[in-house]
DNA sequence: TTATGTGAAGAGTTTCACAGCA
DNA sequence: TGCTGTGAAACTCTTCACATAA
């Protein structure tokens, strides 16, 4: 089934997939089977190899997955072998905390949040966690001067739509949204939402 | 097809639905088409209706949705009709900024941040946004005495597993996550699991 | 013997299209 | 006439089970 379109869902496990093989010890385990990589993320066995086999071959029968070399390939499926350069829209409470916590974390590389942007004059020449605070105003080209290819929305849900188009028209080509509001993106322009209200109200289902 | 248990994909979009519904002026639109309401967010008037259906007849034919009779039962069948006693483990940066995001938010009512949890001694006692911060070791108490129905996970990756087994052993329901670890519920809890690495990561294939 | 890679079956979700009611 | 409610069809995703290769 060797590359075939790959779904959206599959992607997303992808990331889970890496992180268990770069927290393994290679010298204690340098093989690893598609069993032992399931059960540590509560998956099936079957799901694993059905999700790598969308992206090629990386297995050995009856033996397994060295370990190293499946976290390079997979890095390399999601273009995490290259730098890809992020800006973050809103440098309130939330914006500050998550530009804070990508810094400390080692396993964000190589995604470099390489700019904040916020409408208060105030923020604006400030840096958080050694990223400067540019004004909202100078979007559009600072994306294109520093080639940012994906943004983190996390400001007030005013002008969201807008400011995605902006995005866009000079770019940008991923999203990740913690603006509370629907919004839309074109074809070939991904966008994924993250709604702590949402996520809330829905959990109160199974209270 | 009313009373026939709804997946956890149209769980999820029913929050989507009730802001929007509540967002609305009531004066100015008191009735609302399915196709109306699919078009702001993003879907189909069939996945409208068809996920309303799960749950009993709500609008009239050749009509509509009456916007605020739909929004009311949206909040019972959420269970949002009544209050929701929700805790908050770990008073980090990330921690801070959602608790005050949280209190800010008319849209929260009635889910209620009633307590904070650190193992930090410095921050024990300290109030965030009007809501105290306890010590860790006083959880299992806390949950008890307080009725905690719903937690939110905002700590560093070290723990989880046994902080969740515990706030499972006394009550709590659904957990919303935000801590990058692989974590276990049983059967009957829901935790849902928002990570930011994750969600980069996988945002990067489309770049 | 062991664990992968993968068609095929099964389960879940979305779309379609129309009967039926206001 | 207009829009809901809903079976049935279409599509997507997951699970199964086995041929195959180390």
């Amino acid at each position: 089934m060797a590359q075939r379109k790959a779904p959206d869902v599959v992607i997303r496990r992808l990331p889970l997939y890496l992180r268990v093989l770069e927290v393994q010890d290679t010298n204690e385990s340098p093989i690893i089977s598609s069993e032992q990589l399931a059960k540590i993320i509560g998956t099936s066995s079957g799901q694993v190899r059905k999700d790598l086999s969308y992206f090629g071959v990386f297995g050995k029968q009856g033996v397994g997955y060295q370990t190293t070399l499946l976290s390079t390939e997979l890095r390399r499926i999601l273009k995490l072998n290259q730098e890809i350069r992020v800006g973050l829209i809103g440098a309130g409470n939330l914006g500050a905390a998550l530009v804070r916590y990508h810094q400390k974390n080692r396993a964000h590389q190589p995604l470099e949040i390489v700019a904040l942007f916020d409408i208060d004059e105030k923020k604006v020449g400030r840096k958080i966690a050694d990223v400067e605070v540019f004004h909202t105003d100078k979007l559009a080209n600072a994306i294109h001067e520093m080639e940012i290819k994906m943004m983190i929305l996390a400001f007030p849900a005013e002008n969201v739509q807008h400011i995605i188009d902006i995005c866009i028209e000079n770019g940008v080509k991923s999203f990740l949204n913690f603006v509370p509001a629907s919004v839309k993106v074109p074809e070939g322009v991904k966008l994924r939402t993250s709604d702590v209200t949402l996520e809330l109200q829905g959990l109160a289902y199974y209270t």
